[in-house]
DNA sequence: ATTCCCAGCGCG
DNA sequence: AAAGCGCGCTGGGAAT
């Protein structure tokens, strides 16, 4: 028999702790429940007195969505545990290897080690030892000395110091895999997150560590990485994601504003690739040759999609030179030409027109969101800019799955990554055809801004992992991974009949 | 020993 | 003076 308690003179010290701990957990459960009704009761209150249908509307969306989260929390993605540990082991091997090189260097300069991941270690041996000229980037729109990836790029332009710089990135890259490759993965090896459908800015969601502080963040995997994640046996994956989403909410925009050129672009053909011809002319010509790899494991048309994303979203010619790696003469040329064939003023003005008329803005699928900053302020202008395509695009994906979470129990939820969505299914051919279909029907989501009305093409596509199966890493070895799906896919499993060998 | 912030970096 | 936006995580290192 428990003993009535009120919590509204609790004493932590003086009555809690001296309870038992059943008790204890009973007042635990009672404010867990009463205090949520609690908030309830008040933030009901405050939207009924806004009286503003859109905040209502977003209330419902996202806590409708809560069911299709957790769904996804509890089932996690399998990761194929012997191409993992096998990944793992090899990027530990290169990371000793250069850091023992590395080592050896900073020895003949300094006399000391020095380790890679430490920026205050960095800075004195570049800065002070080397006696580099420093090298800034931004941070939060501040100015800071630093040894990030683009200022120690700055810094091969001493060659004495490429050597050096070198091993800085390998070792890098290395442990960022290695930390994704090895962080709580749970004993029956699947990849656990937190999905939360409304906790973004923009109505997107966001992914992080599970409810037990294992597995991590699904939405940054690196395409080398994805590889890992598989179906469960008998299952296949299926995957959507919308083509050059953004940018056909940008030409939508542009297009309501009277300038239809943009998405004219996109309809009559690859804008990315477009982009890419522009850019690099000598280079590139047809889509497969946008293909290339032109930088890490960044293609052209890659390259092209982050220039145009940036120039869409008000990035200036010095940022994309250092992005891109391009001569600024290079950049300022293509945003002239790039502004100029679509018109893109256009849709900064008409936002900041906005933003200082209601210090809002509302996406075609009616989100609002306010903007409390000064709305003449160049830094909420960017913001501004940048929110439309983002919340939009996020939230059809959340649509799209949560209506095939509600009607299609075969379509297991796996991930969401903004643009796209992952599920698995039983493996079974006519069910991939049928399901495929069903996606691209509940994929149609028209989205109307002013008077125009566009709908965001998909691309579905199937496999058993999670990397695309002609990404350029895998140099054409990645047989089971994704590709587009076509009305039939006649592969078969291989690694796992090899597994099962 | 633990907590907190920063720098750096992955994805869309 | 110049700066795309939106997220979350890790390791280093200072603060507690």
């Amino acid at each position: 028999m428990s003993p009535w308690i009120d919590t509204s003179t609790l004493d932590e010290f003086q009555t809690l702790h001296k309870l038992d701990p059943a008790d204890q957990f009973q007042i635990y459960n009672g404010l867990d429940c009463c205090v949520t009704a609690e908030v309830f009761e008040q933030l009901s209150d405050l939207l009924r007195k806004q009286n503003s249908p859109h905040a209502q509307n977003l209330y419902n969306f996202e806590r409708g969505m809560q069911g299709l989260a957790l769904d996804m929390m509890r089932r996690g993605f399998l990761t194929d545990s012997l191409e993992r540990m096998k990944l793992a082991e090899q990027y530990q091997k290169i990371k000793s290897r250069v850091e023992h090189l590395l080592n050896r260097y900073a020895s003949a300069v300094w006399g000391l080690p020095l380790n890679p991941a430490s920026p205050k270690q960095l800075r004195e041996f570049f800065y002070g030892a080397m006696k580099l000229p420093e090298q800034y980037a931004i941070y939060n729109k501040r100015r800071v000395v630093s040894c990030n990836r683009e200022c120690l790029e700055r810094l091969q332009a001493y060659f004495y110091a490429i050597p050096i710089i070198n091993c800085i990135f390998e070792s890098r890259d290395a442990q960022k895999k290695i930390s994704v490759l090895t962080t709580g993965i749970s004993s029956s090896g699947r990849f656990h997150s937190t999905f939360s459908p409304a906790s973004t800015e923009t109505g997107r969601w966001s992914s992080s560590k599970d409810a037990f502080g294992e597995g991590g963040n699904a939405q940054n995997i690196t395409p080398e990485l994805r590889r890992i994640f598989i179906a469960d046996p008998g299952k296949k994956l299926i995957h959507f994601d919308q083509k050059q989403a953004e940018s056909v909410v940008v030409g939508l925009i542009l297009s309501a504003l009277g300038d239809d050129r943009y998405l004219r672009a996109f309809q009559s053909g690859d804008l990315h690739t477009t982009v890419a011809k522009m850019i690099w002319p000598g280079e590139v010509h047809d889509k497969k040759s946008a293909e290339k790899i032109f930088y890490r494991h960044f293609s052209y048309r890659d390259m092209a999609k982050r220039g145009g994303h940036l120039s869409n979203y008000r990035g200036k010619p010095k940022r994309m030179s250092e992005a891109l790696k391009l001569p600024l003469d290079l950049c300022e040329n293509f945003q002239y030409i790039y502004y100029k064939a679509f018109g893109l003023e256009k849709f900064h003005s008409y936002i900041s027109k906005e933003l200082q008329l209601h210090q809002s803005l509302i996406t075609p699928l009616g989100m609002q969101r306010h903007f409390f900053g000064n709305p003449y302020d160049d830094e909420i202008l960017k913001e501004a800019i940048a929110f439309i395509p983002q919340s939009t695009v996020g939230q059809i994906t959340s649509i799209v799955a949560h209506r095939a979470w509600l009607k299609e129990p075969r379509l297991e939820p796996l991930t969401h990554d903004h643009d796209g969505f992952t599920w698995q299914f039983p493996d079974d051919r006519r069910l991939e055809r049928d399901l495929a279909g069903y996606i691209r029907d509940i994929g149609k989501v028209p989205l109307k801004f002013l008077n125009k009305e566009v709908t965001i093409p998909l691309e579905i596509s199937t496999g058993w992992n999670w990397a695309s199966a002609s990404h350029p890493v895998f140099d054409g070895k990645n047989p089971d991974g994704l590709i587009e799906y076509k009305g039939e896919d006649s592969r078969v499993r291989t690694t796992w009949r090899e597994r099962l060998a």
